[in-house]
DNA sequence: ATGCTAATGCAACGAAGTTGCAAAAATGTG
DNA sequence: CACATTTTTGCAACTTCGTTGCATTAGCAT
């Protein structure tokens, strides 16, 4: 797996600018998924609001990051898997939101499971998201 | 199950007021489950935004109703089951919504599988969303 | 019917997200 | 490296969404 931003960039067919080097640096070495306004701080609020935002829509794009929905409507980012690339992502991974510390993790070992649904559901994707009690804040 | 919205709005202790009366209405005769901008436009704009609002807001914290998070950072809500009750949901069922038409299901029939977790992480909640093609879009 | 309590509508505000456009930075070619 | 071309950025303006305070109105119990 790339961790050199650059290479990702590039591998990604983007140009390498600071914004962007700086966004995907901070994914990198990030616990758990980002909001917006995380980045908006983590970044030292050294890039436009408008920027981050058409950084992350990019990013989503071409597949290096997903997101994750949760219930007080405040969407997170977090890195996709190498092998998703724009418009098809394969994270079918379970993602966990911490009720105290509100960290948002993605479980990469732990595979969305299948269900049976009723006739005339076709279903495409699925998604699952547990919240609860993380490690840190037993 | 109590379908008359009087009686449901007294045996939650809620006084019974127009706004109260129509939108409860408006879940109880509803297909799937409704964004805030639907509810706005199906009143016919009779009701303020806030009274909109804030009658979503009780009927949550009364467990009449309960959201379903989507990607799209767009919270839909729809009707509970009879147990649910402020504070504490019960709806551990899967939720579909179409790509197509938008409509968004409580598959009340269909429970949401059991999984297990890394080591450190307790789950106390857990929801699963179905993306894919409805019964009327297929 | 009357008084008390709770809900509503309005206005004002703040946060979040979008768009157009000019300035600045990145890319690739010689 | 210098240059022309393309892409990205930052700014301003704007829309939409959601919240709060307060005066008015409607619901409820006696
Ligand atoms: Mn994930
Ligand atoms: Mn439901
Ligand atoms: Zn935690
Ligand atoms: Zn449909």
């Amino acid at each position: 797996m790339l961790t050199d931003v650059n290479d990702i960039l590039k591998k990604n067919q983007l140009s390498v600018t600071d914004s962007r080097k700086s966004i995907l640096d901070l994914f990198i070495h990030s616990n758990g998924a980002l909001a917006h306004a995380d980045i908006e701080k983590q970044t030292g609020e050294k890039f436009d609001r408008v920027t981050v935002y058409r950084t992350l829509q990019v990013f989503m794009e071409k597949g290096i990051i997903h997101t994750i929905p949760t219930s007080d409507n405040s969407i997170r980012y977090a890195l996709c898997k190498d092998d998703c690339t724009g418009g098809h992502h394969h994270d079918n991974h379970v993602h966990f939101i911490c009720k105290i510390c509100g960290l948002t993790s993605c479980l990469d070992s732990v595979t969305v499971p299948e269900v049976r649904l009723p006739v005339g559901f076709r279903p495409l994707e699925k998604q699952m998201i547990v919240t609860g009690i993380c490690e840190g804040c037993q």
